[in-house]
DNA sequence: CTGTTAGCGCCTTCAT
DNA sequence: ATGAAGGCGCTAACAG
């Protein structure tokens, strides 16, 4: 009969050193490779082993290394989010709904910015490439031919997000930016609005939304680019230049929520009433477009929902099931409120 | 003599296996020694022989795989931000300022998200260390022993962030909540009112900045908590309950600047001016703030000097520096605006 | 300045 | 259900 095992003790780690699967599998009166199941596959090992390993790892106060564990293994639970930017960005929904689903898988988002134009992306997707992520996701369109080679090569799961792209580099979750903007052009027209000027910032997809807009509204379009950046003070100016430069419109169309406010605030700043005056639409579907005043009328896009499915399909291709489709469109939606 | 070798043409990765050191040192006809060198350490290898690797990892299409690169050397290159959450957050802009500087190092940034009320943060730490980054932003304040013993266990550098705690785990990048509380105080006095009423998130920083701002104002001070998250909807009924329950106040004050716009909003729905029936401060130093209606004064905090100070602090450590001071106090400004 | 060698800590066949 | 052993790709002494 083998003799019962010792029962066991706590035993920090010895002499300043980490703990490592050794440590363990001695105090546990395992092999490595037991401890390896015993954390990453159980049900291939009996219970009762299970439960030593569990001791024994609170006992050393042990860590996996994954960096170790994915050299081995070609996996490292590590998923790339790239987007252009985190500070007031719209994508940041979508970042956080990737963590909080990730996190329940084991898996960790590494974090890459690529400008707001993109202008850092072939720089950044190397770094990425070399800590090998399982998954990235994509909200920038790869144009650059090396880089979507490197992309390809690299054997990570590819998600790209916020649009719908014609030439996508694997599957893609998003919505269509023209069909947006044919949606706002009916929605304009139904409400009884014959002229538009158009405040947006000069990034690609808004203007992709712009040209759908002129193309299925019918009345008079004009339009603005004011920069890359959308903020308040970009609405404000715009609205007051348009203006003062006898500018007349009835619908104040914006490429994204904070301009949209911008808008409003002049408005009101001049005197002017909303929609009776003028009416203003946003975009983006922003939390706070329900408080302003008037309320906002604005396209409302699920980030969330966008980060969810995205991990879906990152799971699906690591457990090896292939991807449903290629193209997955989860819409948009026209929030009519008071302001237009 | 040794012959001269010949040039390198491109071969690209063999059968699907990416490349690895051995493919590029043979290729480039030096060991793979050499390729480590002329990667990490050029210093240490002649130009000629840098610049035959350099072709020979072009040609490849190499790149290197750090996962075995943070195994050998003990140095992952990834730096860990822990923060409760991204969207709209107000620490957004250290984290992008965070993720540019150590870009340009060659670090990768980690995101965790700990929750509002740090909630996860048990969980997210092990995950974490799990992938042995050099270096852990928090900006949680960690009253866990575990998770505060293996924090120090890790061996990473550690950075606190947003606070300067009364017993910092290791540096910390902030500034004093109390001294904000008290600043303000200070600020209301001068401005001549006498009552002011607080609309504040039940979270402990906001809390600790009530708490200065009573003890130093002298006038009467009432409050409200509307939670943990701040929005515009929460600032408009927050201060139409004020209001309506009949409360008087010559100050509006308010723990974020989305919760100061609403109350601004309210205000002017109900046609009160401001400042003159009612006068309204924010804090956070938003954008948004210089072009609300009228402008907000609000408390500045420079986010991108926390994250960029943050990251030299780590860089430091890394080299083998020792960090200046244990309490880096970053303060914070008081920009006087119309509205207060 | 460059090559040789021995791991880093873990996973994964292959046995048993 | 568990153990033994080789190797994942790279770096870091130590030589030379």
């Amino acid at each position: 009969l083998p003799p019962k095992p010792p029962p066991i003790e706590f035993q920090p780690g010895v002499a300043g050193r980490r703990p490592t699967v050794d440590d363990v599998a001695r105090l546990a009166g395992v092999s490595t490779a037991t401890i390896s199941r015993a954390l990453n596959s159980p049900e291939l090992v009996a219970e009762a082993t299970i439960k030593r390993v569990q001791d024994a790892v609170r006992a050393t106060g042990y860590v996996p290394n994954l960096l170790a564990g994915g050299l081995a293994s070609s996996r490292s639970r590590l998923v790339a989010a790239i987007v252009p930017e985190i500070a007031g960005s719209i994508f940041n929904p979508m970042i956080e709904a990737m963590c909080e689903e990730l996190a329940a898988a084991g898996y960790l988002v590494l974090l890459g910015l690529s400008g707001r134009r993109d202008e850092h992306l072939a720089r950044v997707v190397p770094q990425i490439l070399a800590r090998r992520p399982d998954g990235i996701i994509l909200t920038a369109e790869v144009t650059d031919e090396t880089v979507r080679a490197q992309l390809r090569a690299s054997g990570a799961a590819i998600v790209q997000t916020w649009d719908l792209p014609a030439d996508p580099i694997a599957t893609a979750i998003g919505f269509s930016h023209d069909a947006v903007g044919r949606g706002l052009a009916e929605f304009a027209r139904s409400r009884g609005y014959r002229s538009a000027h158009v405040v947006t910032t000069g990034l690609r997809r808004a203007l992709v939304r712009l040209h759908g807009f002129e193309a299925a509204f019918g009345g008079k379009v004009t339009h603005e680019v004011v920069g890359d950046f959308a903020t308040l003070e970009k609405g404000r100016s715009a609205l007051a230049g348009f203006l003062d430069g006898g500018g007349k419109a009835d619908l104040i169309l914006c490429s994204a929520d904070v301009i949209a406010h911008g808008v409003l605030l002049e408005a009101a700043a001049r005197g002017l009433k909303v929609p009776g005056d003028l009416a203003v639409c946003g975009f983006g579907g922003l939390d706070f477009t329900a408080a302003t005043a008037p309320p906002l009328t604005t396209v409302a896009i699920d980030g969330r929902a966008i980060g969810r499915r995205a991990v879906e399909v990152l799971l699906d291709r690591a457990a090896g099931r292939p991807p449903s489709q290629a193209l997955i469109d989860i819409g948009y939606q026209i929030i009519a409120r008071e302001s237009a």
